[in-house]
DNA sequence: CATTGAATTTAGGAGCGTCTAACTTTTTTA
DNA sequence: TAAAAAAGTTAGACGCTCCTAAATTCAATG
């Protein structure tokens, strides 16, 4: 009756992901975050990615061996890391599909916890989803006098619920 | 100047919360579970809960184990699984994030993931964001020609890019 | 009430992604 | 160019959550 079968849990659908080899969401923040390092002088190195990320040295080390044996990056020890034209082309897709949540995020007025949120949900959207996001983020900036309409909307609620 | 240092990996924020003290993700998703199946009778059982999980009994029983501990629910072995008033709100909680989640994402048209999304999505939402998906689902829901007017966007949209 | 079968638990292993500590290589500096 | 400092690597450990296999407990049947 409730079709309740087909739930997961979270770690569930990750490894499910796993299976079909995709990307785990710490690969993509690295890839991602390699992508912008990379954007300045076509290289990052270890430190730099790691304090980008927050993470020690070492977790970049190996992470970044993960990311060369798929074929996402050229990297040899103590060296310099370069994206593949593969991990170029995925790492400003994720881009994207950041800045895509960021915009949304900002529009709905959800900006104190913007980057954490955002770092968060990407990982978890389908390309379907985002696609739908991403047009609602159009819609709003071509119908500006609703968007209004929207935030004034949000005004109202929120003093109601000071009362 | 581009103030990176901020970045963390989705690990990353994971390890942060739980040092505060809040539920991982797979927790969150066994107490809502938990909480749908006690509806009916007030009380679960391992086996109902693996099966609509979709794991092995063994693994719920762990997992059932430690939210005992952080006094969510009342369990002894081999026994029933009974929600505690903490375990309860909480579980509501989950519940009615999951329903909001679900709802904005029908809204905006991204149905045909719509239970693995919101799933994953939904462990990875601050309070304040939730609070503004579920105005903009309220603004649209008083606002039907709006909403139409996105959709209808939409489709222009998708027949534009099947040319 | 003894047996059988279902439900549950325990034990132990695996992968991910992090860390620390110790070691190696590269770069800088004097 | 030798010593010191910085950068990077390796090894080993940990917690999370899952699994399988084996042991245990409970419930049902005859």
């Amino acid at each position: 009756m409730h079709k309740e079968e087909q739930f997961r849990t979270y770690r569930g659908y990750a490894l499910l992901e796993q299976e079909i080899g995709a990307l785990t969401p710490s690969m993509e923040d690295y890839l991602e975050m390699i992508y912008r390092l990379t954007e300045k002088n076509g290289y990052t190195r270890i430190q730099e990615l790691a304090a980008a990320l927050n993470v020690q040295p070492s977790s970049a080390t190996k992470m970044v061996q993960r990311l060369a044996e798929g074929n996402y990056l050229i990297y040899e020890k103590y060296g310099v890391i370069k994206l593949t034209p593969l991990g170029d082309q995925m790492g400003k897709r994720l881009l994207a599909r950041h800045n895509t949540l960021v915009e949304f995020l900002k529009m709905i007025g959800a900006t104190s916890h913007l980057l954490e949120d955002t770092e968060r949900i990407e990982h978890n959207v389908s390309q379907e989803t985002l696609t739908c996001i991403s047009r609602l983020v159009h819609f709003f900036r071509e119908h500006p006098t609703w968007l209004k309409a929207y935030q004034e909307y949000c005004t109202r609620f929120s003093q109601r619920s000071k009362l």
